[in-house]
DNA sequence: GACTCGTGGAG
DNA sequence: TCTCCAAGAGT
């Protein structure tokens, strides 16, 4: 009995959330025009870790390059990274180009409909899963991204939740009528009003009921602190002939699958500029070499292909300077 | 379950 | 400048 009025209530919250959404919502954003499994897939893989507003420019980008699955079906790894260069966290572009070689091959060139299935995909996990399940085919399952993390923890007051109890309130609330413009309305929430700090309160659908409002506090968080490591980094830069000496990197253990400059085994250590990972403060130097002292195994690439290589932040500047001259 | 993966926005 | 943190997944 309690249960059932619990529900009851929560899913009042949930048709709350989607009613805001429909007049309060982010009503620009690319990816919720001409929705399509397709478009909706790419949209969440780009938007994993990654604030919508920076998605914006490489979701476009992409589909311009590939409107459709039918159009994506014959890229190369290699065109799905230049693709996302300079996006970050280059594994799930990896990992998009190994799923749509999946979806080829398993699922008949569609992508699945059901959470088993979404889930053997590379890349796509519980989470993502819940929003290609909600969005693009209209069944409810929950998602749990770090927007709904922060709308639930505060609107229940959940101390240092767990993510099961997480997962659980997610469920509950769910607008199953409506899971579409609800899971993008309760992410709206949290990226436009239940903000990480200064959140609108005043502005909240929700606030005659979030706990955290009605205490005037906000639940713990538990930060995990990150070590950051300094490491030192001295490329090698080797031109000829207007070209340019780049090696796949696979060494790093970061920054895999793209071009680097051959890394010289110095023990000096110099910092020309500091580029900042998220677990590592890399000092970056670089030095001009002749091409006598080649021994790496690499490729010469023209400096007019260089652009659109898949090469990261750092080394993109450094290149563009190249690029600048040549042009 | 802790750790790792990138880059840029925002305060 | 410095810190936090973002439509998480894989190992």
């Amino acid at each position: 009995m309690n249960s059932m009025k619990k529900n009851c209530k929560e899913s009042s919250t949930g048709r709350q959330i989607t009613k805001w959404y429909k007049t309060k919502g982010r009503n620009n954003l690319p990816w919720r025009e001409n929705i399509t499994p397709y478009r909706v897939w790419i949209s969440e893989i780009m938007l994993q870790q990654t604030q919508a507003k920076t998605v914006v420019n490489y979701f476009e980008k992409f589909i311009s390059n590939y409107p459709t699955f039918e159009d994506f079906k014959s890229a190369s790894e290699e065109d799905v990274l230049s693709l996302w260069k300079g996006l970050g966290f280059y594994r799930r572009a990896r990992n998009l180009y190994r799923a749509k070689e999946m979806i080829l091959k398993k699922f008949n060139g569609k992508l699945p409909n059901s959470f088993e299935n979404l889930i053997t995909l590379p890349g796509i996990g519980k989470s993502t899963a819940g929003a290609i399940l909600s969005i693009a085919y209209k069944l409810p399952y929950p998602i749990l991204d770090a927007n709904v993390k922060r709308v639930l923890t505060r609107l229940f007051f959940k101390t240092n939740s767990n993510e099961k109890e997480l997962w659980d309130l997610s469920s509950q609330i769910l607008d199953k009528k409506n899971v579409d413009d609800f899971q993008q309305g309760i992410m709206d929430l949290g990226a436009t009003v239940c903000t990480p700090k200064n959140a609108l309160c005043g502005e909240c659908p929700l606030n005659k009921q979030c706990i955290s409002f009605s205490k005037g506090e906000l639940p713990t968080v538990n930060v995990k602190k990150i070590n950051k490591k300094n490491v030192y980094l001295e490329f090698e830069i080797y031109e000829k002939n207007q070209k340019i000496f780049l090696i796949k990197n696979n060494q790093l253990g970061f920054w895999d699958g793209l071009w680097i400059m051959p890394i010289a085994k110095t023990k000096q250590l110099k910092t020309e500029i500091i580029h900042k990972l998220s677990h590592r403060n890399l000092h970056i130097s670089f030095a001009n070499r002749s091409k006598d002292e080649l021994k790496s195994e690499g490729k010469w690439f023209d400096i007019a292909q260089l652009s659109k290589l898949p090469t990261p932040k750092p080394i993109s500047d450094k290149l563009s300077v190249y690029v600048q001259n040549f042009l």
